[in-house]
DNA sequence: TCTGGGGTCCTTTTGCTG
DNA sequence: TCTGCAGCAAAAGGACCC
């Protein structure tokens, strides 16, 4: 059995319990710009409609009193760092998937904490005397279910899917509800007729999948109870590391983009370096004016950490793409990363250096070899990447 | 007055390489 | 040395999540 753990508008909670004065008012903690969106509203500020994911502009209009504050990432991990040590105590499976939610697995746990039900009493009881907070769990065979259960009582509470009564829960589920079926693919799935997993079962399986690929065959599956996810006590390391920034007001002017892509290099670089980490590839994200986006990158030959390699990089790319577009935003990323003992450089790059320096030491500026001096020298692909060279002018 | 920032995963297109 | 082709990574875009 599986439990999901949501904290409620976690950092609009953190907000009202360490600001007494804004309990029971509608908190918004979001940006204070002009283009900034809600990242959390407290259940106060709900009432009026405001919700996450909504421009500030829009909520103060919703709610012209409500208190806009900055939030605090910092304060929300340590309270977040508290939970899940809470949780850590009931089983020694537990998965946090972001700063508010997680899972654990208590099959196994009865003996100690009793059924699983009495254990997310439990947690919820703790949490909320240890650090004043609520939050409301889901209790499923199932991971997908545990999650999709815990929205159903919230805030503060509990709902139970018994393996007994998995099956009917499942097939009235609407697909709406199923983690990962977002905007585009419920209304995919209306056109064909689909609203619950009931009718995802009656769907021929093959059909979903050539029409949904990857997602079809998932909710096939889930709509039928298979779902082999497991809960991962294992933290995964970050696959990439990004900034980006809204501008305050679109821009056509280049020194201003550069300007952004330097702040945002330093600032990859160094969670890189803090995290003892090289970036092979180079990723930069413009939105236009009109809200069309693009992402342009590059693999390096070496990885680096370094700002100004990365923001070099940037520049270029920029440079080679912009053709006098209205920028909004600017992002700048980096992943595909080596560790500090295994950062050196692949056996082609090693490859390259190495000819390089000989060649350039040799006296070789340009190669204007034969290729039997070519291949004695550095072997056949040398002489292949030589004639590609050829070929390119290089 | 417009629509953030940090990610993950999947699919499609493109351009090399043997 | 050239050509055609299959296989494959890299690049680009998009859906989704908190």
């Amino acid at each position: 059995m599986i439990l999901h753990l949501d904290m409620d508008a976690f950092f609009a909670a953190v907000e009202q319990l360490d600001h007494p004065e804004l309990r029971g008012q509608p908190v918004v903690v979001s940006g204070h710009s002009a283009r900034s969106v809600v990242s959390t509203a407290s259940y106060e500020a709900r009432r009026y409609g405001v919700h996450s994911a909504m421009p500030l502009y829009e909520a103060l209009k919703l709610c012209p009193h409500a208190r806009v504050v900055p939030g605090n990432r910092g304060r929300y991990k340590e309270i977040s760092a508290r939970v899940f040590a809470i949780c850590r105590e009931y089983s020694p499976l537990v998965e946090q998937v972001s700063i508010d939610e997680g899972y654990l697995d208590v099959t196994g746990c009865e003996g100690l904490f009793g059924p699983p039900e009495t254990i997310a009493q439990t947690l919820r009881r703790r949490v909320a005397d240890e650090t004043g907070l609520t939050c409301s769990v889901g209790v499923a065979p199932l991971k997908f279910v545990a999650k999709v259960a815990s929205d159903i009582n919230k805030p503060n509470g509990i709902y139970v899917v018994s393996p007994e009564s998995l099956d009917a829960f499942l097939v009235a589920l609407p697909v709406k509800k199923v983690p990962g079926a977002g905007k585009r693919t419920v209304a995919l799935l209306e056109e064909l007729g689909i609203k619950t997993l009931g009718d995802v079962r009656l769907y021929p399986a093959q059909a979903l999948a050539n029409k949904m690929g990857q997602a079809g065959k998932r909710l096939s599956a889930l709509a039928w109870g298979r779902d082999a996810s497991q809960v991962s006590a294992e933290a995964d390391e970050a696959k990439s590391i990004s900034s980006e920034t809204t501008l305050e007001q679109d821009t056509t002017d280049p020194a201003l983009v550069h300007a952004r892509f330097l702040a945002q290099a330093d600032e990859v670089a160094a969670q890189l370096r803090r995290k003892g980490l090289f970036a092979r590839r180079v990723t930069i994200k413009l939105t236009f004016a009109d809200f069309r986006r693009i992402t342009r990158q590059t693999t390096l030959d070496t990885p680096t950490h370094l700002s100004g390699r990365i923001y070099e990089e940037a520049v270029a790319l920029f440079n080679r793409e912009w053709k006098g577009q209205r920028i909004r935003l600017v992002g700048l990323g980096c992943s595909q990363f080596a560790h500090d003992d295994s950062a050196a450089p692949s056996q082609l790059d090693l490859f390259g250096q190495v000819a390089r320096r000989q060649a350039q030491d040799d006296g070789w500026e340009k190669v204007e070899h034969s290729v039997d001096a070519i291949r004695e020298k550095f072997g056949q692909y040398a002489v292949t990447r030589a004639r590609v060279n050829k070929k390119k002018g290089v």
